[in-house]
DNA sequence: ATATAAATGTTATAGCATTACATGGCGAAC
DNA sequence: GTTCGCCATGTAATGCTATAACATTTATAT
């Protein structure tokens, strides 16, 4: 995990519009946020999106297509993380479970499969929505 | 779920492309294979997509915004399916587990949560691949 | 200082998905 | 049998997401 202060110019600025986003934002939206700070082109965004996803500070979303700021302070890079997200207020919950990891690993243990990253995303409508 | 016979004929000729690529086809690569057949534009493609994902006949996959034919005959609309993609041969196979779907939907109900859909991707290798 | 790796800037292009609108087929209601 | 409504289709245009290719600059190590 790196430090926050070790961060480029450009990882800062990705970062720190993930951090006013309060959820998820795709890159091209990170890329307008930015546009003020000098940022003209995609590829900085997805440049620095990508540095911040190995350092574990951000994750993407597959199903959104869109980036989200970890909401986890400690490092999780061998655990299974899931989301949910709310397909109406568009929050996002990080989440992962112990068991359901074991289960995973079991499967492919079984398989002879080498996981190297596992996506768990569940859409649907949280608490306050369902309402 | 609806039988082979009630699909139209782009749904049949989707459909087609599908058990023909035998792994995961993006929706382009379908239209160009159906090209010969007269089909010219994607939304006739995504469209057939649309009615093939609602009958459970075939399956998105969010991490290679691609499609495949569905590997089991039988329903699972309430099922949680998982699937494992070989980074290298791109061969797909496609489970599930119930204890992951009992810990998930654990999960959503403490939280008051109501899925809809969740999506589960494993990346990696298979054990031919990783030989 | 020099070599090496990492990050940046810029343009162009590739790949994926939907909006909008017009048309056609087919069964139910009348 | 005609009218209506529904579903599928056809077509063009557009929008959104991501990467390739190449040149340049900046940081790091020896
Ligand atoms: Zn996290
Ligand atoms: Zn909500
Ligand atoms: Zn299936
Ligand atoms: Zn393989």
């Amino acid at each position: 995990m790196t430090l926050h202060t070790d961060l480029t110019r450009n990882q800062s600025l990705v970062l720190g519009a993930l951090e006013r986003a309060e959820g998820p934002i795709s890159a091209y939206a990170i890329l307008d946020e930015l546009r003020t700070d000098g940022l003209r082109a995609p590829l900085q965004v997805y440049r620095a999106l990508d540095k911040l996803l190995d350092m574990g500070l951000a994750h993407r979303l597959e199903t959104l297509n869109a980036f989200i700021l970890c909401a986890h302070p400690h490092e999780h890079t061998s655990e299974i993380i899931a989301f949910a997200i709310c397909e109406t207020c568009r929050q996002v919950w990080e989440f992962s479970d112990d068991t359901v990891r074991e289960r995973l690993i079991a499967w492919t243990q079984a398989q002879d499969f080498r996981p190297s990253r596992t996506t768990m995303e569940i859409k649907g409508q949280c608490r306050k929505c369902a309402a």
